[in-house]
DNA sequence: GGGCCGCTGTAATCCAGCGCACAGCTCTCG
DNA sequence: CGAGAGCTGTGCGCTGGATTACAGCGGCCC
């Protein structure tokens, strides 16, 4: 079982545990390819392991690399000037990040940062944009998830000011069962802390342990360790809308 | 001067005060088009004007069209289930809304109201992509416009949760004055509220208003009425990030 | 001109959540 | 197997902002 400290590196080897296209068709954006297509990116790209704590891109940074999870997870995180920490998401198998630097080719808006041991695949700007051009599926694709990704922030924007903590952590959890938990988004059991939690919905781990605990007293959640279990979703849900 | 009280429709007739295609002409993403593109999309798109409290588009409904702002100011409103309103920007000439029904077709992620009386000019989604496809350069600049957006939405979501009553209060100073502002981005003078201010900033109107008194008692701003003038824009900038 | 409506300005009360501090538990590594 | 590090769980005082209420004021409309 992975059971990895956070923020201590750790020395991964290279190597795959299935072959690269495999995992890259299972991809909503690269599935857009097709078989020849595939192949291409994966001779474009590159797919490598990191460990647990290592960063991926830093906030701030020039970059032009459009990334993507095989394996694993990764949190990606917002510094501000004064040192807090916000974390935007959790990405899992499937999921894009980076798409900012092939939009505009701007400094990365915010740092990604291996949660567990991930394989991420990435390939560059020019070749992404050859790759469109020759594929206009891939652009359509990638026009796709440019929308979810401006209706989750928009949401998210209007969450952060009108959900009250519970709320917010009802919408978190729900949103965090539903792409990285087990027994049909129903078991949270994943190598992030309750400072990733906090950071998550804006509030100090204190309150986020509190806030836990009470979902906890209503039978709404269990929780043993870091595993946490939703035993109501419905309730979840009123709660995260009111 | 327009000094019309929000929230009453009012009745604008037709008819420009200049050309459209000037008007157009001036749009970063519009302007891409060049000449004869331009007058393509003239004949495609359509020109209205629309008085105050108008609704332009509806969270939620269906809509394919993407907007510029040709005169006037607009809000881009949200409202949460229990019926709290976020403002999440206010749009001036030059300006567009609706990207998103450009990107996936999907339902209208937020409601578009008209502050001052706006002249809109909208072209739907089959037209724009064709316009696009006749000229790359548009497609550039839509995407850049889309990495903006986005930024501005990841940045938003962070302040929200990071920084305190005064430093939202003070960034949304900054960005409205330098977007709408006039004497250098020094002065606001526009028909919006304290209420629409504190919907911005995720606060209760009275708290605004304190909030603004501070910034008044230390002669960071002046106050007359619904005219605010910037006068230490440095310690602005200082508040909003700390 | 008079009444009405909406916006600004301000005061009083209340409470959620923060910051801080500390105890207990578990996993890791030497 | 012992030490240490990191995480969870909890108590306490405090403050910022919500809530509510109300007075003053200026346009707007009849």
């Amino acid at each position: 079982m992975e059971r990895r400290v956070n923020g201590v590196p750790e020395i991964v080897p290279p190597g795959p545990a299935r072959p690269i296209d495999e995992k890259l068709a299972e991809i909503p954006l690269f599935a857009a390819l097709g078989r020849d297509g595939l192949e291409t990116a994966v001779a474009a790209g590159l797919a490598r392991r990191y460990g647990a704590g290592q960063i991926i891109v830093h906030q701030g940074d020039p970059g032009d690399r459009l990334f993507a999870v095989l394996e694993g997870l990764v949190k990606v995180v917002l510094t501000t000037a004064q040192g807090d920490v916000v974390v935007l998401d959790m990405l899992g198998p499937g999921e894009t990040f980076g798409e900012l630097s092939v939009l505009d080719g701007g400094p990365r808006s915010a740092s990604v940062i291996v949660v567990e041991t991930a394989w991420l695949f990435s390939v560059s700007r020019p070749q992404l944009l050859a790759l469109m051009r020759d594929h206009p599926a891939l652009a359509d694709e990638f026009l796709r998830v440019l929308g979810a990704l401006v209706r989750r922030l928009t949401e998210r924007a209007a969450d952060m000011v009108s959900l009250d903590l519970g709320g917010r952590l009802a919408k978190a959890l729900l949103h965090l069962a539903a792409k990285h938990g087990e027994s049909g988004g129903k078991v949270i059991d994943r190598a992030f802390t309750q400072s990733d939690l906090a950071a998550m919905v804006g509030a100090s781990r204190p309150a986020v342990n509190r806030a836990l605990a009470v979902l906890a007293a209503r039978n709404i959640i269990s929780i043993n360790g870091r595993t946490i279990v939703l035993k109501n979703i419905a309730e979840l849900h009123r709660r995260s809308v009111r």
